[in-house]
RNA sequence: GCCCAGGUGGCGGAAUUGGUAGACGCGCUGGAUUCAAAAUCCAGUUCCGCAAGGAGUGAGGGUUCGAUUCCCUCCCUGGGUACCA
């Protein structure tokens, strides 16, 4: 019998699913493993080849990690609330839990196929309400939490309190955006909506009017992380700033740990490069300056304290709060006008703006603190209103944007460096020495910073200060198709419904767009307000405020549900908490996380954020969800081109018309041409120079196709215009190319491609039509998309799961290309056909194995151990090829061998070792806890070695030596041999260098 | 602009610590088998050259007995980021 994977592959699957074999235990004695891949997105499109990249590599880790005893963790869910199927529902009415349960189902279908030891008692859905009841749980926690910078760490908000009404605030040092200072007696003066508001200024899930990316087209505001170049990052809609009451979380609070805590993660350098960048510390110190005319001061952030006596004006976002206030009559219309143009521009063009200088002046001048100089105070739209305070202290000589903006308005610019020339930019540089400075002068730069800094906090101007660029994330979205918040609203102020209510069930609605005066789509549910009474969510017209309240009508964004699902794995059914202790103190973090680097903003760092809340509040014992994470590269899809060129004018007679009802339609049928005639075409820079016989064969469709029109209208003057250079690439769907030939018969068939009925070809010298290819990203609108299914009937799981491992470096993009596959399909036969004899039985011998086998096995164990340690699959599979060719060649019949090779492959390719493992005579069950082949180096020990004899490096011949020779010894045989002599042309060696067991390199 | 990856045959890629460049697979060429095809098997396949030989890992330079590997300068491709004071 020959391989037969149809058969094979059902099988197993089957026996794995009904004998739960992938199951983890959550008691065992065993170490534990917890292999995880990115939550998937259930997309109405399903899985592509690229989606299983990582899957397939996690699985590989997963099954060698069970070989070797650890008890795995290996689990699969969905991220099941999101945009596409709300955007979906928009369009069809459909609800979206039943395209998402469609979706899911496909998904499902897909994954099943290509055999993952998944453990599927434990999947999870974002948009189950068993699941989001603990998103809303963490929602909460949040709320009640501030984060204390004492004891760094989240704390309970009502300790706050105590010490509010202790004390007041005025010695809390917490994470806050509170801009008041009280004392106790005030606190307790305040009434409970003052206090609310106060308190929402501490909580890490808060309330707050903030400036928003607000995205019309989607109807919803967008994180900082969803818009890419200025634009949603789905659907690339516009996005515009707007103020809105809106749920924000306090990531800022975490800002400095998120920080820290990447150097102890194993991921790769870039992504953890993205994230320092993203967080964007900086350290510097804040100063006050005192306004001439105002009893205000201007608060600055700088990063160069030590350029302080180099400020020479100030510049204050336009809409910097003061700005109007210090504006002086004569400048008032023009500062007007400026910040009106600045409003209506977007964060995009301001960005795009960067060359063009502008600004407006006050009028208003400031104090500088230790000259007591004058220095002007300008507007500008280069300082943000939304980083440190919004306004700067300029320094022309020390910073290239305010240099720009100095020149460009003629503002002095001082120079408060010791011999450096800043006459044609500023010099930026954190070294040198400071001069014209009073108390500075002479100073290195960092020895003047730390003496800046003193002077500034002694004179009590302002402290050293640290700022991070990370914003914090606005957690409403305007959506539908979200976890509902856990709030209702009494006089305006957000009231948590008890944790044993939850969950808050998202309602049913008739429209997913927002309502007519612009609430968002849950301000369509009859069935949403809070009966404080008998709590439960009951009808809208029952809204009394009295007992019944609205319900929150924002719902939770995508990142929500994907920030602790790696938690709920652990222990999915459990509904008394989001996760048990004792589940999460044995399986702790995650060890081993793949998925895309396009998370490496969003995801990854809201979900570290959380991590490190609900650790510190002692929920889990680890502060870091990811321990190793790496990122598998895209494959990209490899589209196929055919060139062709529709006839669209004649010439000669006028009378006749393509339009003429008449006109022989066989005539329009676009010519086609093959790629490399195509080339030869577009090589040509001349006319003059493209190959005769392209033009002939064009020359005769040419005529063929005159003859037509002359046979109907009886005219001879009349021809078609064809242009050699003006044919087109056209996309052509790749499955109907082989080999980039296209299988012209069958495309036409298809309605997509029609256009290939009764068309010309220009072929190939061998009859055939090439397509042109193109590397991009797989789409739909390019044809190019490669389903796994297609791939899984034609050469079953196994194949496909090494094909796309053996394409090279998990983490590299590369472009899908189905040539190969062949090749590793081939080694699957190959290694059926070594265990089995002509008659298609399986044959063995149960004598010991000959050395030479050993040898290989034992070369193999090796090489594939060190290969999955460095998670190097696509090495992995060549060594089972050379491993397979190697015993083919020896003609091994060993069970000893066959079991060893047998255990060895199951990780890449587990039906066909099942398949094996049960006719190699093992007992009934599976290969999947067999243990993992032990290396033995004796079996490798060589008594001779054959050096490799080089002449200045370049290697000429090899000698067959004992390992037991002296390098004296290996220089004197070497040097005695034929070939050497050759080499030497008669001249004596300079130097003979002998690395044993390596080399011998002959210096001339 | 700045930061981070990467650049090796016709193609995907290998070379793990500075030690035989091009493993393995695809493709291609020739042959065997076959009525034929598929499949299989054998031989060849970095480039130039009939050969001897020479060149060769993006380009140039350096360190070294020896460099795809280490250092410097530059070019190209991909990703991130972009007035962050």
């Amino acid at each position: 019998m020959e391989y037969n994977f149809r058969d094979i592959e059902p099988k197993w699957r089957k026996i794995w699913a009904d004998n739960k074999t992938f199951k983890a235990e959550d008691d065992s004695s065993k170490p534990k493993y917890y292999v995880l891949d990115m939550f998937p997105y259930p997309s109405g499109a399903g899985l592509h080849v690229g989606h299983p990249l990582g899957y397939i590599a996690s699985d590989i880790y997963a099954r060698y990690k069970r070989l070797q005893g650890f008890n795995v963790l290996h689990p699969m869910g969905y991220d099941s609330f999101g945009l596409p199927a709300e955007q979906y529902a928009i369009q069809t009415g459909q609800h979206p839990a039943v395209t998402t349960e469609e979706n899911i189902a496909r998904y499902r279908d897909q994954l099943d196929k290509i055999g993952f030891s998944f453990d599927w008692d434990r999947e999870v859905r974002t948009s189950s309400p068993e699941y989001y009841k603990w998103t809303q749980w963490i929602f909460k926690e949040l709320y009640d939490c501030y984060y204390n910078n004492t004891t760094n760490k989240a704390e309970r908000i009502s300790n706050l309190i105590s010490e509010f009404e202790s004390k007041g605030n005025g010695n809390v040092d917490a994470c806050s955006d509170c801009e008041i200072i009280f004392s106790a007696e005030e606190w307790k003066s305040f009434d409970a909506k003052k206090k609310e508001e106060i308190l929402h200024n501490y909580r890490l899930a808060f309330l707050a009017d903030s400036w928003v990316n607000w995205c019309p087209a989607l109807g919803t505001v967008l994180a900082n992380d969803e818009i890419v170049n200025g634009v949603s990052e789905r659907g690339g809609h516009p996005v515009e700033q707007k103020l809105m009451r809106q749920w924000s979380m306090r990531i800022k609070a975490y800002a400095e740990r998120l920080l820290t805590g990447l150097d102890g993660l194993d991921w790769v350098e870039s992504i953890k490069e993205i994230q320092r960048n993203w967080i964007g510390k900086s350290v510097g110190a804040s100063v006050r300056f005192e306004c001439e005319s105002e009893s205000e001061f201007i608060e600055v952030f700088t990063t160069r304290p030590d350029t302080i006596f180099g400020v020479s004006f100030m510049v204050l976002a336009p809409e910097h709060p003061l700005v109007d206030q210090i504006t002086t009559p004569e400048y008032a219309a023009q500062v007007a006008e400026y910040k009106k143009n600045a409003s209506l521009k977007s964060e995009r063009d301001r960005q795009a703006d960067v060359k063009n200088i502008s600004g407006q002046n006050t009028g208003a001048f400031a104090i500088h603190p230790f000259t007591g100089e004058k220095i002007q105070i300008w507007i500008g739209d280069y300082v943000l209103a939304s980083y440190g305070t919004g306004a700067v202290m300029a320094v022309p000589c020390g910073d290239q944007r305010d240099w720009d903006f100095a020149k460009h308005f003629g503002i002095e610019i001082k120079n408060i460096f010791e011999s450096i020339d800043i006459s044609e930019a500023a010099y930026a540089e954190k070294s040198g020495k400071i001069a014209h400075s009073d108390f500075l002068s002479g100073l290195e730069v960092k020895d003047a910073m730390k003496k800046a800094i003193e002077a500034i906090e002694a004179k009590g101007l302002g402290k050293g200060k640290t700022n991070y660029r990370l914003r914090d994330a606005v957690f409403s979205r305007q959506r539908y198709w979200g976890e509902p918040f856990p709030v209702y609203y009494q006089d305006g102020l957000p009231k948590m419904i008890h944790t044993r209510d939850l969950p808050i069930i998202l309602p049913e609605v008739e429209k997913y767009l927002p309502t007519e005066d612009g609430k968002p789509p849950l301000g369509n549910a009859h069935k949403w307000a809070w009966d404080t009474v008998d709590n439960q969510i009951v009808d809208t017209v029952n809204i009394d405020n009295k007992t019944v309240f609205p319900i929150e009508l924002n719902t939770m964004p995508g990142w929500a549900g994907s920030s602790w699902y790696f938690l709920r794995y652990m222990d999915p059914k459990n509904e008394q908490e989001f996760v048990s202790k004792s589940a999460a103190d044995y399986w702790k973090n995650v060890d081993l996380y793949i998925g895309g680097s396009e998370h490496a903003t969003g995801h990854l760092l809201y979900s570290r954020f959380w991590t490190k809340f609900l650790h510190d509040q002692g929920f889990i014992s680890f502060d870091e969800p990811f321990q190793k994470m790496i990122n598998q590269g895209m494959i990209l899809g490899r589209s196929s081109l055919v060139y062709c060129q529709y006839i669209l004018g004649l010439f000669g007679d006028l009378s006749i018309s393509v339009d003429n009802p008449n006109f022989p339609q066989e005539v329009l049928a676009p010519i086609f041409i093959s790629a490399n005639k195509y080339k030869a075409i577009r090589n040509a820079d001349d006319l003059e120079n493209i190959p005769n016989e392209i033009i002939d064969e064009i020359e005769n469709i040419r005529t063929k196709r005159n003859k037509i029109i002359e046979e109907r209208f009886g005219n001879n003057n009349t021809g078609i215009i064809i242009d050699y250079q003006q044919f087109i690439p056209k996309y052509i769907d790749i499955k109907y190319v082989d080999n980039d030939v296209l299988d012209i018969s069958s495309a036409e068939k298809d309605s997509l491609f029609s256009f290939l009925k009764n068309a010309d070809f220009i072929l190939e010298d061998d009859g055939t039509y090439i397509c042109g290819h193109e590397v991009e990203k797989m789409s739909k609108s390019k044809f190019n998309v490669q389903t796994p299914d297609e791939l899984v009937e034609k050469f079953g799981a196994d194949t496909l799961r090494m094909y796309e491992m053996f394409l090279g470096p998990l983490e590299q993009f590369k472009p899908w290309d189905t040539k190969g596959i062949n090749g590793v399909h081939n080694f699957l036969r190959k290694l059926w056909r070594l265990m089995h004899n002509e008659e298609g039985n399986i044959s063995y011998t149960t004598d010991a194995p000959n050395k030479e086998s050993l040898k290989t096995l034992h070369k193999t164990i090796k090489k594939l151990s060190d290969d999955l340690e460095r998670f190097s699959f696509n090495t992995g599979v060549s060594n089972f090829m050379i491993c397979v060719n190697e015993l083919t060649e020896q003609k091994c019949t060993s069970r000893e061998i066959f079991q060893q090779l047998v255990i060895l492959l199951s990780p890449y390719a587990p039906h066909i070792a099942e398949e094996l493992w049960e006719k190699l005579g093992n007992e009934k069950g599976t290969i999947s806890y067999a243990a993992f082949p032990k290396f033995d180096e004796s079996v490798l020990v060589e008594a001779n070695f054959e050096y490799p004899v080089s002449f200045n490096g370049k290697m000429r011949f090899k000698v067959e030596l004992p390992l037991s020779l002296t390098p004296q010894e290996v220089e004197k045989e070497v040097m005695s041999r034929e070939e050497a002599k050759k080499y030497l042309e008669g001249k004596d060696p300079k130097k003979v260098i002998v690395v044993p067991g390596r080399i011998v390199n002959v210096v001339m």
